[in-house]
DNA sequence: GAAAATAATTGATCCAGATCAAAGAAATTG
DNA sequence: CAATTTCTTTGATCTGGATCAATTATTTTC
């Protein structure tokens, strides 16, 4: 474990204009944390803080382990995403969450002292609207996985990925995916096999350039086609 | 459409004491709606009130569009269940949810005037509950997709109206189903004939008695032993 | 920087569940 | 209550992706 907290300045963070965690404008409020690939952000069974995290940067995926089963990818986490808001009201964890490289975290307390002053409104009303979009978002994930299309599966999470990147201010076209082929396939629920195979396939029909995890979309529309959510604007709409 | 709104009178309600309708103790914060089979409760796209909905008796279906694609169904609610968690901080809705049979829910507004009084940290409380219950609700669905076997699925949808039902005090084995072949076709990601043959299939191996939608659970630790969380108890842990 | 361990690709075969087709059972409707 | 319409079951065939088996990169480790 190489995980290094220290105390956080929102006042000077360049998202305070944005960050729930900032709203709260309390000092204790908000811990930096850093994680290093491969280390675990909390486990499953792990009790549960009255804190929220907020990537800074970096990337996590989600585990739940079913018993009798492997633990599956339930989700990949980047900045600015925000890890933790299924448990606000359970005494463990049910998941388990991984460093994909050395990332950052902004460790957010949501009880009562930061967020039930009278005069917290907003911020609450920012925690909701959290909640509930991580809820739609969800919903997506599971719609996604209904489609039975692995290249539809496929399609949709580079367009997730491209977005979210979008979201944090970089290029919707060029990025690094943080995980491996093998954390794909879990997440898309087939094999690594088929996710290779994927791969080349879609590198073949000039959808995107791949060389190791450094990918270049070349065909945004193509893929917004194939996925689910399809346009563009009906993907706004669901979340 | 044939909805009929009535106030609701929530201090003599027999769910007071677990409702977070209730706990708002405010005469408007709660009506009773009344809705008939295959209509609609709300639709994609209509405007979002500051309200959910209880379910007090019933069941429905909640579609998801996806343009190019039939809508699926991304999920069943029975009563107890909430419906519109997933909507709290949007214009419109994102789904549309179709009554299975004539049900009844309450309505409860949860804006500030309901659930921000300083003396309401408990109802607070339990909205944050509620909604970060329905994502890990989401997450266990999404779970049980990437379940790539038909019939782990199918055991999985099974364990939880059974669960449902327990927790609204009735017997766990024997219960109507209120969806179509073809609806749990759909939750399931499948073909309704691939729901027929495995029910069959369920029923030759004595899980089930089945006639029409009329079901008695058999073996429930076979079930269980099929489903993804698989025990009973690491159910709990999962929700 | 060579050796070991791990990740990714590629090929061959197989099977769960899709698709196509049709018949039978319930629920609606006039 | 007979006629439609819709829902469900059953059968035959086909296929996307799984599984099994090697081979070829990449990392890690010492």
């Amino acid at each position: 474990m190489n995980i290094s907290i220290e105390r956080n300045n929102c006042a000077e963070c360049e998202h305070r204009m944005t960050c729930v965690g900032a709203a709260a404008g309390n000092r204790d409020a908000s811990q930096r944390i850093r994680i290093a690939r491969h280390d675990t952000l909390y486990q499953a069974g792990d009790a549960v803080s009255d804190h929220i995290f907020n990537i800074r940067s970096g990337s996590f995926k989600v585990l739940r382990a079913a018993s009798q089963q492997p633990a599956q990818i339930i989700g990949f986490a980047l900045a600015p995403d925000f890890l933790g808001l299924d448990a606000l009201d359970r005494e463990r964890h049910a998941n388990t969450v991984i460093a994909l490289e050395d990332s950052e975290v902004c460790s957010i307390n949501w009880n009562r002292h930061a967020f039930e002053g009278r005069r917290r409104p907003v911020m609450r009303a920012s925690l909701h609207a959290l909640l509930s979009r991580e809820i739609r978002r969800e919903q997506r994930a599971a719609l996604m996985l209904r489609n039975t299309q692995a290249e539809q599966r496929m399609a949709d999470l580079l367009l997730s990925l491209s977005q979210r990147r979008v979201e944090f201010g970089h290029v919707a076209e060029q990025f690094r995916l943080p995980m491996s082929r093998c954390d794909i396939a879990s997440y898309l629920g087939v094999t690594a096999e088929c996710v290779s195979r994927l791969l080349l396939l879609f590198r073949q029909r000039a959808l995107f350039e791949l060389r190791r995890r450094d990918i270049k979309l070349l065909d945004l529309s193509a893929l917004h086609r194939m996925a689910i959510g399809s346009a563009p604007e009906s993907a706004m709409v669901a979340s």
